[in-house]
DNA sequence: TCTTGACCTTGAGTCCACTCCAGCTTGTAT
DNA sequence: ATACAAGCTGGAGTGGACTCAAGGTCAAGA
């Protein structure tokens, strides 16, 4: 209840400590609670955004996207569409992407076999 | 039979012609054969070559992995195990990070179906 | 009391992968 | 003859996403 500290967040996300000050910088995370001794003091909803701010990352999703999407819950309830918008379109993207990975893997993987087949005819 | 100009190569590889020249200077490619005028006259295998590497840039693999492998590539037939286990090891790596975005963009759809539901119950 | 360790701030530095610039040459079309 | 497109070089600049440094505060334990 009293809140998780930066090393403690830190731990939960993956983030590195100095990410976390970053991303407070660039404001893709804002009024993080202080404790007595002015050290921050992060709540469970800023977990949880921190936790989905991750999967927007760990899924190529850049900072100014993240910071769009951020900007719009500030904005409050009636940027919800907008937010399904955002969210749908980065999905399609990352869809894509992987398509895109799966099909370029297919290339590095004949040239393994390549090489295996010229490595048995030896 | 004479060859592309990088014009052409750029067009046919995706790649802009300031990159083929830098990945030139950083000896991701050599021994590009020069015309009269000193023009790059890329042949076949030089596409080949850029293809591959394209596949490799394009799953995400670093330069710095890439040159590496271009060394062993210059070292010649012995190196041909070598060459097996790098490229093996990055195709597993590709496959851990598909996975890992799959997981993560679940994050990213159970976000999307709230932000739904919402709206549905308003 | 004194030392650790975890935290704080501002500002600068780093790494990667290009990308752009200025000034020059060459080959083809009008 | 001249204009224009496409190419050349060496070197500098860019953008994104952190990451590090220096110097300071604060609370708890030996």
């Amino acid at each position: 209840m009293t809140g998780y500290s930066i090393g403690e967040i830190s731990h939960l996300t993956g983030l590195t400590i100095d990410t976390l000050r970053y991303y407070e910088r660039i404001e893709l995370l804002v009024d993080i609670r202080r404790n007595q001794s002015g050290h921050r003091c992060y709540s469970d909803d800023d977990l949880g955004w921190l936790n989905l701010l991750v999967c927007l990352r760990e899924t190529g999703m850049s900072i100014a996207d993240m910071t769009r999407f951020a900007v719009l819950i500030r904005q409050g309830e009636e940027s919800v569409p907008d937010r399904v918008t955002l969210l749908s379109k980065h999905r399609q993207d990352v869809l894509n992407k992987i398509a895109q990975m799966e099909q370029k893997l297919e290339g590095v993987e004949a040239k393994i076999n390549h090489y295996l087949e010229q490595e048995k005819n030896k």
